[in-house]
DNA sequence: TCGCGCGATTGATAATTATCAAAAGGGGGA
DNA sequence: TCCCCCTTTTGATAATTATCAATCGCGCGA
């Protein structure tokens, strides 16, 4: 692997409390490879067998049902994936495949679980972690429960405008189709809210948003700190 | 407390494998309390002052966003609720009420925080349960995100029909207003979504439920492992 | 530069789900 | 035992969301 991603790996809050030398040992047993866009990394069923950080690229985690299919999160680097189902030693609940060609570093599960056993710090960060992720997950949840899906983009295109600087534009991170996905709702369905968001300023043109009435959207979204907020 | 009480809760994964010292400065500073039914224990966007233990009545997890409110989960003696917000020292994300007059072991969030940093098993114990509820999180958005009401339903009736020992019989454990919420759906639209299933083979009359077609309801709701298994 | 192909949009319609109102049914208390 | 209250059910209708089909439009490659 190259050496100049390690640092950056190191730097994440789930290996930097840890041991080097428990460090040492996770990496030593990694593959790092790279991927070509939309490729299947795992498939939802099968064993655990890998832990996986994002280190280039971009990963969508997915998952199938009857004859359905949902987008269930993006992974960007550098993050993980598939923790959980590492630490329980179960299946994958979840599909994953790369958006785009991309480098990922996979840690074997069982390399995982013994530096769990081993190394005290890093038990703890994964504490830290999986609570995040359990609350990001109760999160999603909520605002598919909680709203429309006109109010769910709404919050959506607040989120990414606050994160990409306010600047009174955006860029939608994914093509629509993903995004219609990701927000629990259909392609069309998506076009659809854009032109209901019209007369709260909103305008599209490819993946650029102008939000123009930006608190006309807020009074429509209504964002709640306790579904919107990535950080707490 | 009861001390009847207490080797049931040492006996729970999440407390099981700490030591005697550290479990023992748990329950010291804990509260034990008897609320009424319908009792708001705790409030999303609060502090998260206590980890909760039921151990005795039953107690529901709901949120609320514009004016909707939607049932989150349901915990059962003997249970913990709403450890992530006690270990990130975050707010709730979800608030609790008492379905029924309940006994609630309350933990200060500090000393659970204290145990977490001073008990290596704590925290190991800490990262299972925190994974189990991860994955019960994703298959109930997967659970919403891919199927529809009726299926949801149906394979819902599977599920407490296993539970109860497979008999053709079940009984509902919730009225059916609070089953609509968790399920997603009005209280309309649930008893609509029984007469649906009513042509396989399933009976209603008031929480007592038969199935006597369990082949037929069982191609209809499509179970699936990696959501509706309740153990991996 | 010119199509070709694919994602996105639009239109028409259907299915699903929610809302509002009213009636029915059932259990607990007087 | 009867009545009242509250949950549930039913009915009518509306809103939301999905589906299917066709068209649009933009970027890429020949």
């Amino acid at each position: 692997m190259r050496p100049s991603d390690i640092p950056e790996i190191r730097a994440l809050r789930l290996f930097k409390s840890m041991s080097d030398s428990a460090f040492e040992a996770l990496i030593q047993a990694a593959y790092l490879q790279t991927f070509p866009a939309q490729l299947e990394l795992i498939r939802e069923g099968d064993p655990a067998d890998f832990l996986y950080v994002v280190t280039e690229g971009r990963v969508e985690l997915f998952a199938r049902a009857n004859g359905r299919e949902a987008t269930m999160g993006m992974v960007h680097p550098i993050g993980t994936f598939i923790l959980a189902a590492v630490l329980k030693d179960a299946v994958y609940l979840m599909s994953a495949r790369t958006c785009q060609k991309s480098k990922v570093l996979m840690i074997p599960a069982e390399n995982v679980r013994a530096a769990f056993e081993a190394d005290d710090a890093f038990a703890r960060a994964i504490v830290v972690e999986l609570a995040s992720c359990y609350r990001s997950v109760v999160k999603e949840h909520k605002d598919l429960k909680l709203r429309s899906s006109v109010e769910r983009l709404a919050n959506r295109l607040l989120r990414y405008h606050a994160d990409q600087g306010a600047n009174g534009t955006l860029e939608l991170p994914y093509d629509k189709r993903t995004l219609a996905s990701l927000l629990g709702m259909t392609p069309e369905n998506l076009s659809r809210a854009f032109n209901t968001l019209k007369p709260y300023g909103v305008q599209v043109k490819g993946t650029e948003v102008t939000l123009s009435d930006i608190d006309g959207l807020t009074t429509l979204a209504k964002p709640n700190i306790l579904i919107d907020d990535r950080t707490s």
